[in-house]
Order: C-alpha cells, then sequence, then structure tokens
DNA sequence: TGGGGATTT
C-alpha cells in the first residue's frame, strides 16, 4: 500500500459537482461523463416506441426531471395525514384508470418505479373497488421481511389491526384470520399453497411483485398463474369472456385477475408470457441521482473505490456513502486500507467510520449500520449486494458502485450430481439502477460507477432467472406431487436438457422416482418435508436406523439459510479455542450436532423445552434461558441467529415427521455411525475416496474435490468423505464434509440403482 | 486456507 493519500493519486473523476457547470464539450474524453438517471431515459425511449401504454392519468403533464425532487415517500406519516399522504402518491393520479384497466383485462403488467406507491396502493384500490368481495388479494413478495412490513403498513393506511382486514403470512409466521381481503406473502407461499388447491381459489386477485427478480418460486408461480386463468376463466386468455349470463355467469367461473408488478425492465416480456398483457407505467418518486461513471476501465476495482471514497470524503459535503463489493475479502481488506488512511489525513477532516456490511455477519455486527452517524463523522458502509434490494440504510447519499457481484450458479453434470460455482462477475443493469438509487432515498444523490458509460450500455438487461441457475430436482419434485412435468409447464424460460435430465437422475438415485420416471412412496413421503431432496431421504432412512431426533437437529442446521459459524479474521485463534469442545473428529455433520445440543444445554434447558414457545408463554425461566443461549453463542463465536432459525425448522421437522408416522424422538445415543449412514443415503452423490496424493475424487462423477478449509477436516487424510455440497471458486471443493467408512456403500439403495 | 443474496404445511 503506498503512503500517498489517495486523494493524492490519480482521480477517477474529477470534482463532478463543480464540473457539472461546464459540459464536458472538450475535444478532449472527459474524464467523468454524466448521465441523466437511466430509469428515466429507458421509460422514454420505450414509450417513444410505443411499446408502453399509459393509465391516461398516470402523468397530467409530461414527465420532467425537475418534478422527481418532491419528496419521498414518508417513512411514518402522522395519523391525521395518512389518507393525504395516500393521495399525494405518484400512483395516486392514476388510480381510477388503473382500476379500470384491471377490470377490463384478466393479466395487467404495472411497470412502476421505486416509490411509485403501487405495493401499497394497488391492493387498496382494488380493495376499496370491491375486487375481493370474491376472495382474497394476494400479493406475492420475495422476502420475507417485505411481506411482513408491508402487511403492517397497509393495515394502518386501512386503520385495522394486522391479521384482520389486511395480513400476511410467511414461513413460522401466519397474521391473517377469516375476515383477511388483503394478504402479503412471499411467492413460496403461494407456491407451497399450489399444491393443496391448483387453482388457487381462494383468490380473487394474485398481486406477484418484483417479478421482474425472477426468482425460482416466481417462475414457478407465473406459469401456473397461466394455467389457472385458462381454467377459471375460460379460453379467451386475454378479456374475459362478456356474455349473455353477465355477473350470475362471472361469479360462476370464479375468475381470476392476476397483476404482475415489476422494476422498469422486461415488462414486454411479461406482457408477451400473459398473451400480449397490457402494460401500465407509473412514474416513481425518488430524490434525483447524479450518476458518474469512470472514463476508464478500473482493473483494480478495490483500490479504485479507496480512491473514490476518499475524493468523496475530502471535497464532498456530509452525508454517508455506501460501497457495493462483490464478497467479504474485498471488504476486509478495504475497510483496512480505509481506515489505514483515514488516520493520515490532516487534522480538519470528519473522522471515518466504517462499517462492513454481508449476511454471514452475526445481528449485532450488522446492526451497526443502523446507528445515527456521530457528529464530524462520516459513515462508510462497505456492502455486498445485501444493501442492493434486502437491506435499507439511512443516510446514504453517495454510492460507490464497483460493478461486481457474486453469483452463485449450479452446473449440472452429465453423470447427475453436478456442482455450484461461486465466482465474481459484472452486474447487470438492473442491478446498477438498483444500486444508484440507495444514493436517493432521503434526498439528491450521488452514485460513481467505478465502470465506463460503454461498459454500462454493454451489460445485460437483468439477472438471469434463478431456474436456469439452480439445482431442479426440489421443484422437479414437487411439481410431479401435483401431478406436473416441468416439460410439459409453460415457463417464462425453459431450463437446460442437462439440468432437468441431472435433476430427474438424482431423484431416481434417491429413490423418489422409478425407472419409468413416475413418482415412487418414498418420492411422495420426501416431497411432504420441507427440505431438500437429499436431506429429505437422510430424514426418512433415520427412521429405520433410530436416529431421526439426531438428523432433524443436523439437517435443520443445513437447511437454515445463514452460516453455523461466525468469523474474524483477526481472532482466529481465540475462535478455535473456543468451539474446540464441540468440534467431533468424524466431521462437519457431527460437530454441528455437538453444537446444537451444547448451546441448547446452554439454556439450562433439557433438548426438548429450549425452544422458547414450548408453553405458550414466557416464563422468567424461560428470559433467563433465553439470554443465557445468547451469551453462550457470543462466546463461542456461533451465529445464534442461523440456530434460531434451525429450531423453527426443526419444529416444522418434527410435526411433518409426526403427520408422516416417524417417530422423532427417536436416538441412537452417543452412537456416530447411524447418523452418518442416514445422511449417507440422502448425499450418496455427494461422496468420494482419497487419492494417494491426498485429494479425493468422486465416487459418481469425474471431479477431484478438495475439503474447504473453513471444514473441521481440512487436511485430514481419512478413506472416504460425505459432503453437503462442491463449490467452485479456485478450485472444486467440498464444503460439509463427514469421514466415512467404505463399508457404507454397499447398503445404499443409490448404488444398486446407479447403473440404470 | 476461504463463505453473493433470497426462500418452503
Amino acid at each position: 500500500m503506498p503512503a500517498t493519500l489517495p486523494s493524492q493519486k490519480r482521480r477517477i473523476f474529477d470534482s463532478p459537482i463543480k464540473q457539472n457547470k461546464t459540459p464536458p464539450q472538450r475535444k478532449r474524453i472527459p474524464k467523468w461523463v454524466d448521465v441523466d438517471d437511466e430509469d428515466e431515459r429507458i421509460g422514454q425511449r420505450k414509450r417513444q416506441n410505443g411499446s408502453l401504454k399509459h393509465a391516461p392519468q398516470a402523468h397530467s403533464t409530461p414527465p420532467r426531471k425537475k418534478a422527481r425532487t418532491s419528496g419521498p415517500p414518508l417513512p411514518s406519516p402522522a395519523k391525521a395525514g395518512i389518507q393525504e399522504h395516500r393521495k399525494q402518491l405518484p400512483i395516486a393520479k392514476g388510480k381510477d384508470a388503473l382500476v379500470q384497466e384491471i377490470r377490463e383485462n384478466d393479466v395487467t403488467v404495472l411497470l412502476g418505479e421505486t416509490g411509485s406507491g403501487k405495493t401499497t396502493q394497488v391492493p387498496q384500490y382494488l380493495l376499496e373497488a370491491g375486487f375481493a368481495d370474491s376472495g382474497m388479494i394476494g400479493v406475492t413478495q420475495p422476502r420475507k421481511v417485505a411481506a411482513t412490513e408491508l402487511a403492517a403498513r397497509v393495515s394502518v393506511e386501512q386503520g385495522t389491526p394486522l391479521g384482520g382486514l389486511v395480513g400476511y403470512g410467511i414461513r413460522f409466521d401466519e397474521r391473517s384470520g377469516p375476515t383477511t381481503r388483503v394478504k402479503y406473502m412471499t411467492d413460496g407461499m403461494l407456491t407451497r399453497e399450489l399444491l393443496g388447491d391448483p387453482l388457487l381459489s381462494k383468490y380473487a386477485v394474485i398481486i406477484v411483485d418484483e417479478a421482474h427478480e425472477r426468482t425460482l418460486r416466481t417462475d414457478l408461480l407465473l406459469a401456473n398463474l397461466k394455467r389457472i386463468l385458462r381454467e377459471r376463466n375460460g379460453k379467451g386468455n386475454g378479456k374475459p369472456q362478456v356474455n349473455g349470463k353477465g355477473k350470475e355467469r362471472e361469479k360462476e367461473r370464479n375468475p381470476l385477475k392476476v397483476v404482475i408488478m415489476s422494476a422498469t425492465l422486461d415488462a414486454e416480456k411479461f406482457s408477451q408470457f400473459f398473451s400480449n398483457a397490457k402494460i401500465i407505467y407509473v412514474k416513481g418518486r425518488q430524490h434525483p441521482v447524479k450518476i458518474f461513471h469512470a472514463a476508464q476501465g478500473q482493473t483494480d476495482y478495490v483500490d479504485a473505490a479507496l480512491r473514490t471514497f476518499f475524493q468523496i470524503h475530502v471535497d464532498q459535503p456530509p452525508g454517508d456513502v455506501l460501497i457495493f463489493l462483490p464478497g467479504q475479502e474485498d471488504i476486509e481488506s478495504l475497510e483496512k486500507a480505509i481506515q489505514l488512511f483515514a488516520h493520515q489525513l490532516p487534522t480538519g477532516h470528519d473522522e471515518v467510520l466504517t462499517v462492513p456490511m454481508y449476511a454471514a455477519l452475526s445481528g449485532a455486527q450488522l446492526h451497526r449500520t443502523f446507528a445515527p452517524t456521530p457528529r464530524k463523522t462520516r459513515k462508510c458502509i462497505l456492502a455486498t449486494n445485501i444493501a442492493e434490494t434486502s437491506i435499507t440504510i439511512p443516510g446514504v447519499r453517495y454510492v460507490i458502485d464497483t460493478g461486481k457481484v457474486k453469483e452463485k450458479r449450479y452446473l449440472a453434470g452429465s453423470t447427475g450430481g453436478g456442482f455450484d460455482t461461486l465466482l465474481t462477475r459484472d452486474i447487470n443493469k438492473s442491478n446498477a439502477m438498483q444500486r444508484a438509487g440507495r444514493a436517493g432515498r432521503e434526498g439528491p444523490g450521488f452514485c460513481y460507477r467505478l465502470y465506463t458509460e460503454d461498459a454500462f450500455l454493454g451489460m445485460a438487461a437483468s439477472t438471469e432467472p434463478e431456474i436456469l441457475r439452480c439445482s431442479l430436482a426440489q421443484a422437479m419434485l414437487q411439481l410431479l406431487c401435483i401431478g406436473q412435468d416441468i416439460q410439459e409447464l409453460d415457463l417464462m424460460d425453459m431450463p437446460d436438457v442437462d439440468a432437468i435430465s441431472s435433476a430427474l437422475r438424482t431423484l431416481f438415485l434417491l429413490g423418489a422416482l422409478d425407472s419409468h420416471r413416475e413418482l415412487t412412496d418414498l418420492g411422495r413421503a420426501m416431497a411432504a418435508l420441507p427440505l431438500e431432496p437429499t436431506h429429505a431421504r437422510a430424514v426418512l432412512a433415520s427412521k429405520d436406523l433410530a436416529c431421526t431426533a439426531e438428523v432433524l437437529d443436523i439437517v435443520s442446521v443445513l437447511s437454515a439459510n445463514g452460516a453455523l459459524f461466525l468469523d474474524a479474521t483477526d481472532k482466529r485463534a481465540e475462535i478455535a479455542e473456543a468451539r474446540r469442545k464441540f468440534v467431533h473428529r468424524a466431521g462437519d455433520h457431527l460437530t454441528i450436532l455437538n453444537t446444537v445440543r451444547a448451546y441448547r444445554a446452554a439454556g439450562g434447558a433439557d433438548g426438548e423445552n429450549a425452544n422458547g414457545h414450548v408453553n405458550g408463554h414466557d416464563g422468567e425461566e424461560e428470559k433467563v434461558g433465553r439470554s443465557a443461549r445468547k451469551e453462550w453463542a457470543r462466546a463461542h463465536f456461533v451465529n445464534e441467529r442461523t440456530l434460531r432459525e434451525a429450531s423453527s425448522i426443526r419444529d416444522q421437522l418434527r410435526l411433518s415427521c409426526t403427520r408422516a408416522g416417524i417417530d422423532w424422538r427417536a436416538s441412537c445415543g452417543e452412537q456416530e455411525d447411524p447418523v452418518l449412514l442416514s445422511l449417507a443415503h440422502g448425499l450418496a452423490q455427494n461422496m468420494a475416496l482419497i487419492t494417494p496424493d491426498g485429494s479425493f475424487k468422486q465416487i459418481m462423477g469425474q471431479s477431484v474435490v478438495k475439503i474447504h478449509p473453513s471444514s473441521s477436516m481440512a487436511d485430514k487424510k481419512v478413506p472416504a468423505i460425505i459432503y453437503d455440497e462442491l463449490v467452485y471458486t479456485n478450485q472444486i471443493y467440498a464444503r460439509g464434509v463427514s469421514s466415512i467408512q467404505k463399508s457404507f456403500f454397499s447398503s445404499l439403495g443409490a448404488f444398486n440403482r446407479r447403473e440404470a
């Protein structure tokens, strides 16, 4: 690291604000490029092409840039002002036209910018217009927090208690009742409902929000909505059939209204999918964000971000800075560099407070982001994509966008098992706009892109749909249970044949499908568990091996979202010492089991009462137990968030087991083999044997794999291993590894089936 | 020696 201040080195952006007044008319290529908000440009270009139709009153005047400077939606308006506030949202002007369009069409695509108010208002407009008389209005969201927060907000606007007229439903938390007419939920929740009610007959309207994100569940939902429209609304797919029978006939048919809500890109594709459904455009209300592109491409984006940060810090007025980086490693190194240089600044400059932000951090660490910035201090948040959609940070005025993101992508293997790649790649236009928008939440902002405008223009429009990037085994198993074949489903994007055959082979090897691709009883039992097929298979195997208690404890952690073990590079020795007590020599799975048990024991309760809600009330004893567990987790660098989520999953799995006639109390005590053998039934494709050079070679598949350094089995030489997943970064790493006996192989059904 | 982000009767 050079000792010169980064702000004294060559600048990537020359004082953008001052130079803004003199347009870049010089002959030389300007060092910076100034672009107006491309949300607007894209909107206008499309409108000129005539591909977008306006709700007649969506704009009374043509949109002008300056009109955007009006404030964003108030976060929590005073009670008396709620209705006034609703009327001032950009979408309010188009209310009547919008309701009319939805009344006249089965499917409407609503293209609404950030801050338009579409997600809170459209369900209320439809409610107030009587659309919920014949069924509920369901609104889907890709994320749980969005569903709960929106429901809370809208119930306030309706002046009714949450769970009454307006409610929500997410995994582990249902707040809705017989009077609920507007229900916010995760898209996964609604796809789950499809299993029991293939026509979604409870719903009169389904609004699919954030459809542009194209999550796996959104795509499956859209395909099913198209089918449901055919079945519930009759063959005239585009328009409702207005025939002689009138309203009675309508009611009999119980027609469904579908509204697809999307950000500014890709609306055309949704429209085409739904027989050229009408697209309605609604302007957003964001503060303007001035965007600067780098004059030249930057090879070292961490160094470029460092220099740009200090350029802002030294030259620009107060306001927090949000830097988007692809991953933890870059965040840690940039944080160190910023701190190093911040201490060398001449006196008179504000302090710099760096705050890292990525999903693997503990709740307390993430919370630092939301603390108000002290006086005479500039907060610098170093974040992954978590800050792009999931978490909104107040006070941000400047965004530095490296243009990079880490993306997980499943590569299907021809032999059945594939592996994930986790590689840094360029973002797309949708990411770039979302990131820039983070600077304009509270006032006018600035976004510094560490890539050229040409690079921006050359970016893909949006992320590839998840259905093209993930393993299909679980989705296909679920579909088969309702008699649907993914290859016959009318999907917006059809997955690759390799991905489909790879999933079929996995399901066959697990015994979920027979050799005629028919669902087996075992497959049906697997699908009944809210788990990946591999984990579901392990749970079912545990029944015969009488170790369901142990397998549920392990599998619930594996299927929880976050990492179990926290990490801090500077405390490595301390962490290793704290965890030494429960590291198991057989590997990661039994280490997880030890950890879960130690955590539970730390609460003072024995295994069965440690959930915090067993008796339905919080006694003093329970409160003490909770804080003891929290302290234990902190002291052992274990992520309590993950353990709590795992605990909820385990409770849910116990219910599923009871229904399936599996005794979840069955325990094998201190024996290891039954547990590992159960897991091996699920991980039959994920086995490898050691080679003379100490690496491992897959049994099913050709890959040479290395044990991931974060595993307790790293550098251990054992004859055979099972692993949870393979991830390719620099090499193919096996993660979640346990040592097993070779004698296990002969007892696994998968090995008898694999020749088929 | 290294971990983008969601989600499920």
